[in-house]
RNA sequence: GGUCCCAUCGUCUAGCGGUUAGGACGCUGGCCUCUCACGCCGGAAACCAGGGUUCGAUUCCCUGUGGGACCA
């Protein structure tokens, strides 16, 4: 049989990376099987939708490369992709339901479950529905539907005996159908709640690996009775734990660094996260860690997702992402780079292709990149003492001397390429029989004020051209003499 | 509160009865070096606790502890 995945988000106006994950393994796992990726719209919760939603999870799969083959846009043999769109199929399955005892019309109203819930809460007992309505007789249910009594259908779970499904990732769970609560299958409005419309659309998909996170699988006992009612064919099920932001709590949207959107704005790539969120409960069985989506497919098995959640760590995907920026061939980083060096650097007589270049190495994502060109428009008021390294042995005394005779060998080039400084600093390094950092030190802190700085000192002479530089080395002399 | 799930370095994980418990991030020492970074070499760092089962348990079983999810 063919493989068939879904990804079902709410349309609630963010992307966790979380659900993003989840969206991941099924896609993953459609691919590596030659199967078909789903999407399908999860909108019955009508309060919680957001706008704009629809087109942010679009955009968000599209930009990760996580391409779908059927969806509310793109159409496909197994539509409505929309569950809201879907409202008169619920009600037909609904009313099978009903027919074969599984599910019942309920007419309790918001006062008799409020107090069904207080004096349950007063024996400390958990909230279930007592099955009031069960027992009503059929001409009852019949004479409250005509006269239009608000109700609801709830399902009919038996008191006896257990439960029992498999899952691909947490292996057998059986759970005492007592302790199951005749759950509502539609609302008051007419709408399926997400635990009876899931069932019925991925049967209808023909859904083959019901991929979602662990938080249904409490619920899965349930739709499991459903599916049996039906006489349906239970798919099979991969459930994934919480991404965790730490041990106590999940990942959550008021972190404000829980979403797809938020780590892209952060100036991580799109390859890096998507790699990131795989490893994060998945273990491709060998020791490798880099790996592109297509890789991920290739690589991807049901067997190495993980039972215990994740704590998201910010650190590795730092890491990873440096990892991905490193390997960018040089045009492709100073194209990603580049508007991240225009937010630092307004003047126009600068060769930004020479800045990416010193950048290239020392970024490990992108909005490290404007500090560390904050000395590019404009030279810092910096502090003398900049000018003292042991390491480089040099102080202010020394770096004076070692300023006032690189400004003439600078003042005397022609040709202001690195290679000719390159040349001309060097030979002044050996003329004058010192150790290197005791010229360079002093040329670098001149020309940017920072004790760190993407570059070295001749880099960032040939940056700045021979204007610039001269003016920024006289000015150190300046403040050396000052000092002295 | 009830039910279910989970438990190896700080973090992500490998391990599926006998291993010097492996890798990665982070931390750290050194080398390289035109500062920083990159890169390379090294280091510290873990089997939640107690009972079983077994010749032998990180590994299997039970209990406890801790954490999470679901129902409220």
């Amino acid at each position: 049989m063919k493989v068939r995945t879904r990804f079902a988000p709410s349309p609630t106006g963010y992307m966790h990376v979380g659900n993003l994950r989840t969206a991941l393994y099924a896609y993953l796992w459609a691919r590596k099987n030659k199967g078909a990726f789903i999407l399908r719209i999860e909108d019955t919760d009508q309060e919680r939708i957001v706008e704009g939603s629809v087109e942010l999870i679009y955009r968000t799969l599209e930009e990760t490369g996580l391409t779908w083959d059927e969806g509310p846009d793109k159409g496909g043999a197994y539509g409505p992709y929309i569950q809201h769109e879907r409202k008169p199929i619920y009600r037909k399955y609904a009313e099978q339901l009903i027919e074969k005892g599984v599910a019942y019309y309920c007419f309790c109203d918001k006062e008799r479950l409020e107090e069904l819930r207080t004096s349950l809460q007063l024996r400390k007992l958990p909230f279930r529905y007592d099955g009031r309505c069960k027992k009503l007789a059929k001409d009852e249910v019949r004479e409250k539907l005509a006269a239009g009594v608000p109700h609801v259908v709830r399902q009919n779970i038996p008191t006896m005996g257990a439960t029992a499904f498999s899952d691909e990732v947490f292996g057998t769970i059986t759970v005492d159908n007592s302790t199951l609560d005749d759950q509502v299958l539609v609302k008051s409005d007419g709408l399926p709640t997400y635990n009876f419309a899931n069932v019925v659309d991925d049967h209808l998909m023909e859904i083959t690996h019901v991929i979602r996170g662990s938080e249904y699988l409490s619920s899965t006992p349930k739709y499991n009775l459903l599916y049996q009612a039906f006489g349906w064919e239970i798919p099979h099920y991969v459930h994934c734990s919480q991404v965790m932001r730490d041990a106590q709590h999940k990942l959550s949207k008021r972190d404000g660094d829980a979403s797809y959107a938020d780590f892209v704005e952060k100036g991580y790539l799109k390859d890096a996260i998507v790699n990131y969120i795989a490893l994060l409960g998945w273990n491709p069985g060998t020791e490798r860690e880099k790996f592109t989506l297509e890789e991920l497919v290739e690589a991807f098995d049901l067997s190495g997702i993980s039972r215990s959640p994740a704590i998201f760590d910010v650190h590795k995907l730092t890491w990873l992402n440096g990892q991905f920026i490193r390997e960018m061939p040089p045009e492709k980083f100073h194209a990603t780079a580049l508007p991240w060096i225009l937010k630092a650097v307004k003047r126009e007589d600068i060769d930004l292709a020479k800045v990416s270049r010193v950048l290239h190495e020392r970024t490990e994502k992108l909005s490290d990149i404007p500090g560390q060109l904050d000395f590019i428009d404009a030279l810092p008021d910096y502090s003398p003492a900049l000018y003292v390294s042991k390491k480089m042995k040099t102080d202010e005394k020394i770096s004076l001397e070692s300023l006032r005779a690189i400004l003439p060998v600078l003042e005397s080039v022609t040709q202001w390429d690195h290679g000719t400084l390159h040349r001309e600093i060097f030979a002044l390094i050996e003329k004058r029989r010192v150790k290197s950092g005791v010229i360079l030190w002093p040329l670098r802190t001149a020309l940017s004020g920072k004790q760190f700085t993407p570059g070295g000192g001749i880099e960032l002479a040939d940056i700045f051209g021979r204007e610039e530089s001269l003016r920024r080395i006289r000015k150190g002399i300046e403040l050396l003499e000052k000092t002295a």
